[in-house]
RNA sequence: GCCCCGUUCGUCUAGAGGUUAGGACCCAAGAUUUUCAUUCUUGUAACAGGGGUUCGAUUCCCCUACGGGGUACCA
């Protein structure tokens, strides 16, 4: 019987979950739902010095706006539970001791103070200092003591960590799901800290620990876990779970655009774009951060634009809703190189999903946004408004202000372009085609486009000088969608006012060329 | 320093010995449009370098260069 495919996404909780970590969770995701297994979530908060306050909240919501639930979370329960694993600590210690006792790991003494002064030496000479099988027997641990003093040391409650002890000079071999074969020696494997001196584990402990009792089938996590991989392959194989061991697989990292190091979370928005998925407001400085949902970004557009970052089907279609990745998703055709983020391809992303997504999942939103400016309008002509600017627009919020006039009266006119278009037919033109649009019983864009054509043809003048006042006069710009959806989409009485009302403005401004 | 991973248009990438090296974004040009946008067409642009292996290497191997990651009682 095949193992059941579980895997993990497995964030601390020690600033805002970042882009790159939503891509992490994403894949998970997506190979998880590929082979109907699970995806849960565990929170590795064991470094109690980095809390950060709201982060854990953080990462539920961005997971639920990107639409990637886990099945087991500390949110959503689970027959694991607990998973956060600050509520199992009892759990790692077990483990730690378990290694005790059959020899695979052992108690260390020295300091932290100790370890750097003797680091600072080592660098002075010019060389790194690792803690292993070469250099443990130099130092302060129940390797070098006797079994009297370290019972003395811990009965005395001195700080210790455990220590795993690596042993042997061969090769880690093993084979990664995306990279191929990955080989290390031993002897580059340092003496890892397994449990720290507060009694909690670190993310090596810990993370073998529930994966194996979590049942994990697949690892699939950052490249920065690469070089630690071997050694939690020599943890498997202390605790005599080389059979149970998950399969891993390493994903290549997101550059910053520069491709100068690994987009972080420290990045902020200086470079012009988000690297969260939702705003960030820090607990500590109050500052706010620029998130992806707060931007305008459509949740399915952001995960689709993040799910080709690194991976593609192989073929050439790259619009994909979630469920559909689900189906093609595969790991080896992930990338192997890190990706350098570009943002531009993200807004193409958004647009193309601003135009396909159904009104039903656009009305919300614009609503949310309609409200923001205190104007009012009923929902089908929000949606009608949304229509006629859809396709030049990158982002719904948009509409509000590239589209302002749909919703109030200009206030200013682009003058650069009436100066050029203005002469002396131009208000008889306007006054003419208000008022026999005026007089129009069906309101709809045939009947003022042949009113507006028979008119222009009646005095002789070129459409393209007639054009740009009248747009100005509705709009107070050059440029827009066709001018005769937005008249009826205003309304006889608006447009109407907005005439006469730019008629008057040019009256006022121009006498002397009329 | 040491270890690991990587390197195809500016960017995301396809390619798994023989291709006019393909697509998308970006940029540019043209067509359509009252205008802008959309749409369509076209264009610019890449196998890091050097050695092998081979009849033939972007593709396989080695070296170099460059980039990234790791090297904590952080994850």
């Amino acid at each position: 019987m095949k193992k059941r495919v579980r895997v993990r996404f497995a964030p601390s909780p020690t600033g805002p979950l970042h882009i790159g970590g939503v891509r992490t969770a994403l894949y998970n995701y997506l190979f998880a739902k590929q082979y109907d297994g699970d995806f849960i979530l565990r929170i590795e908060d064991t470094d109690q010095t980095r809390f950060v306050e709201g982060a854990e909240q953080f990462i539920y919501e961005s997971l639920k706006w990107c639409g990637i639930e886990p099945d087991e979370s500390p949110l959503h329960g689970g027959s694991y539970a607990p998973y956060r694993q600050s509520e199992r600590k009892p759990i790692y210690k077990e483990y730690a001791d378990q290694l005790i006792r059959t020899g695979k790991a052992y108690y260390a003494f020295d300091t932290p103070e100790e370890l750097e002064t003797v680091r600072k030496n080592w660098e002075a000479q010019r060389k790194m200092f690792i803690y292993n099988q070469e250099t443990r027997s130099m130092l302060k641990n129940s390797l070098t003591l006797t079994p009297d003093e370290v019972k003395k040391k811990l009965q005395a409650g001195l700080d210790y960590v455990i220590r795993l002890k690596i042993e042997g000079k061969d090769d880690i071999v093993f084979h990664d799901l995306i990279r191929g074969e990955v080989r290390i020696n031993k002897l580059q494997i340092d003496d890892k800290v397994l449990l720290k001196s507060d009694g909690m584990p670190t993310y090596h402990l810990a993370n073998v620990v529930d994966d194996y009792l979590m049942r994990i089938s697949h690892v699939i996590r950052g490249e920065e876990w690469l070089p630690s991989t071997p050694l939690h392959i020599c943890l498997y194989e202390a605790f005599g779970w080389e059979n149970e061991m998950p399969a891993f697989a390493h994903l290549p990292l997101l550059l910053k655009p520069s491709g100068k190091g690994k987009l972080s979370k420290r990045d902020g928005d200086q470079l012009g774009f988000p690297v969260f998925p939702l705003s960030w407001k820090d607990p500590q400085t109050g500052e706010i951060s620029r998130g992806y949902r707060e931007d305008g970004f459509l949740p399915e557009a952001f995960i689709n634009f993040l799910a080709l970052q690194g991976w593609n089907p192989g073929t050439e279609q790259e619009i994909f809703s979630l469920e559909e990745l689900t189906k093609i998703f595969t790991l080896d055709k992930v990338h192997k190189a890190g990706a350098k983020f570009d943002i531009k391809k993200g807004i193409w992303f958004n647009e193309q999903y601003l135009r396909k997504t159904p009104h039903e999942k656009i009305l919300p939103l614009l609503k949310a946004e309609l409200s923001l400016n205190s104007w009012n309008l009923e929902d089908n002509k929000l949606l009608q408004a949304f229509d006629l600017m859809k396709e030049r627009i990158s982002f719904h919020k948009e509409l509000f202000t590239k589209g302002k006039f749909l919703f109030v009266a200009p206030e200013n006119y682009d003058w650069t372009t009436i100066k050029k278009k203005l002469n002396d037919k131009s208000i008889t033109l306007l006054t003419k085609i208000h008022d026999n649009w005026s007089v129009i019983e069906k309101w709809e864009v045939f009947t003022l486009e042949n009113v507006f054509k028979e008119i222009i043809e009646q005095y002789n003048e070129k459409i393209g000088n007639i054009m740009p006042l009248l747009r100005n006069a509705l709009t107070g710009e050059s440029v827009g969608p066709n001018l005769f959806e937005i008249s009826v989409f205003l309304g006889k009485l608006e447009v109407s006012k907005r005439i006469i009302s730019f008629i008057e403005t040019l009256k006022h401004n121009f006498a002397y060329k009329i």
